[in-house]
DNA sequence: GATGGTTATATAACGTGTTATATATTTGCT
DNA sequence: AGCAAATATATAACACGTTATATAACCATC
């Protein structure tokens, strides 16, 4: 068995370290959707999220609301507008910007979501790491400890904890 | 402003959260190596630092040691092969396996970013989140405020403190 | 009211992770 | 020995972030 050089170096890898610890999370996000059954990315939730709480976004909004880049927006947004999840117009003061809305279809998924997915998956990511404290190196190490044990998919609040 | 829908949805969202930290995180690791002038991307250390401390390593316990899937690692290793900063050879034994080893180019490389970078950027995090404890949300924050009021470039051990 | 700078979005090119699959070598069984 | 299964690496295709830059609309000033 080969050292984990990540997780050794601590502060050093911190960067490296989060990112994977991220993409785990939302890899195994991605699969309670999947059980599920809807038809979208763990990555395009925040998106939906942000307008369903704040109303309609610009592009520009929905990447300070959900924390990318510019470019980065517009592309998942074309994606929600293939999916048809949502809808965009130009605004009508400002024909620069899109002002990006749910559709029906959108808004169903959300409602949908609310009551099937997010507490599921709130609860397994609390399962993981609610109760924890301390530095945060340790906590990480205990959240990487945590998933080669069990999953999220195997956290979700209908199984028991056996633990 | 808009609100920050990632940090606002907790443990929902810590996935794209504990990913986008890690990226802003190593993209600061990187304006530091390029200040000091090294050519090397903050992702390929990991790699370099693995073979330092465990000798030769073939792509497999790469993948392992630095904890990413095998295909990843084979690319980077033909990065860090182009740039001549390791070798590549088929292990006497096997036929399948390719060891990787340090060039002395890549051993210098080492030498001098334990020296040059990694103290300035393990200090520059441990500045950042060092002294943080209790829930991880709340550190995630105060990570997060931290970075937004100043790079981890501007909390290297030469500058003072000025807080 | 034309012109130059600013702002919003889109596009292109790239980095680096993933999964799925191909290829080559080794291992193990009859 | 010979052949099937397993293992190690490589390659292809894709996801999704980035930076740099193009384009279109708005605003301010002369």
């Amino acid at each position: 068995m080969v050292e984990d050089v990540v997780r050794t170096l601590g502060f050093l890898c911190m960067g490296s370290r989060l990112r994977r610890i991220g993409e785990r999370l939302q890899a195994d996000t991605q699969q309670i959707i999947d059980e599920i059954g809807l038809g979208i990315q763990a990555g395009q939730y925040p998106f939906l999220a942000a307008i369903d709480r704040a109303g309609p976004l610009t592009v520009g909004e929905l990447a300070q609301a959900v924390g990318i880049t510019q470019p980065g927006a517009t592309r998942t947004t074309g994606q929600l507008l293939e999916l048809g999840f949502v809808d965009m117009q130009p605004a009508p003061d400002d024909q620069r910007r899109r002002l990006v809305s749910l559709t029906d279809k959108g808004q169903e998924l959300i409602d949908y979501s609310k009551i099937s997915v997010w507490p599921r998956v709130a609860a397994a990511v609390a399962d993981l790491c609610g109760d924890l404290d301390g530095p945060i190196l340790e906590q990480l190490a205990a959240i990487e400890d945590g998933l080669a044990e069990a999953p999220l998919a195997q956290r979700s609040p209908a199984k028991e904890k056996t633990r």
